[in-house]
DNA sequence: TTAAACACTTGACATTTATCAAGGAATTAA
DNA sequence: TTAATTCCTTGATAAATGTCAAGTGTTTAA
């Protein structure tokens, strides 16, 4: 039998078999973060990465005048500042959690440790990463050209629970938007 | 001695071994693109990955009602529909020469086989694809915290070649705004 | 339990950006 | 070389979005 935990590894990169999916996640600590608490903090080295289980996670940076929310981390998501991560360099946002949430972390020394045993790791994971890259092509994309309104639309359709899960402030700093217009916008919609 | 795209993959990829990348480098072809001509057709599959030796490619998408410039690719930059190249799905970019230019070809087929030459090619295409994610989003963040004249600043100071080089409508639409508002704030940056 | 803090909405207004239309300069094609 | 097309600019105006301030309901913390 595999847990929650393999079935990602499974979904996310492919692998299915058992052995090395055992190992892989034998990597992974469940960690539990309290709501308000800080995942990674801006400007330190990101020395883990998770997925998330359960709650909800924010990444943000904070400016002079405001905060921009980057994304939102629901269950099945991960959360790093990758090239910190990867990189070392100093991470450009925050995590913190807007619920107790759970998530599974692999630290980086072990997350190194995968490719000698999974030999086609790094294929997998950089079919992951390229996939990535694509939701960011896409996101992009749509500030080229879409407007607020038609931004809401298309991220409302594929996230209609998040809309009852955070404050919704948070979700139009995501999408670009003042909180007042998307207040505007949703008014519009829900009529 | 090594010739300029054997410079690429050594400063990208970070392959030093002589004979690595003579064997890599034998599997680009230098082909040549006039300007007009396109690299790449929408809905397509992109079957080729090339690197920019000379001249100017530009990615973009056809709307109903206008055209999207996802990017510019000058010397040394890529150009494919990752997504596409990757997992064979129609390509969301067309890609065409903005003046006579030369790129460095791989097809898929030999670009398969790269790791087979060199056992440490998915990891090292791992670390250039975090990257290439990372810029992404910065990009995104861009669009969440600045106004088209920061934006404006910001791409001047870091491509200030390309304003002469390239219609600059296809700038102005890669930074999410309009022909004249990119106009205006020119003028703004003139004075 | 109560006070404070937060989240959301709304109105009035300001600012930014887009749209439309016109004209001149530069480039391209006949 | 000339005509046509494209590119860029500019002005007038419209539309989208942001800002500020107030008010209400909800959540949080003392």
């Amino acid at each position: 039998m595999t847990n929650e935990l393999e079935e990602y590894i499974k979904s996310y990169f492919g692998i299915v078999e058992l052995d090395e999916l055992k190992r892989i996640s034998s990597f992974f600590e469940l960690q539990s973060i309290k709501k308000g608490e800080f995942y990674l903090k801006e400007g330190s080295q990101s020395n883990e990465l998770s997925f998330v289980q359960s709650g909800l996670m924010r990444i943000y940076a904070d400016l002079e005048d405001k905060e921009v929310t980057q994304w939102i981390s629901s269950k099945g998501y991960f959360i790093t500042d990758l090239s910190s991560f990867v990189f070392g360099s100093p991470s450009r946002w925050s995590i913190h959690a807007l619920e107790d949430s759970e998530v599974y972390t692999i630290s980086k020394e072990n997350y190194n440790r995968i490719g000698e045993v999974v030999p086609t790791w790094h294929q997998l994971e950089k079919l992951f990463i390229v996939r990535c890259f694509s939701v960011m092509e896409d996101r992009i994309f749509s500030h080229l050209s879409m407007t607020a309104d038609e931004r809401y639309s298309m991220f409302f359709e594929s996230n209609k629970e998040l809309f009852n899960q955070v404050p919704l402030k948070y979700i139009a700093s995501m999408l670009g938007m003042t909180p007042e217009t998307f207040s505007r916008v949703r008014k519009r919609h829900l009529i």
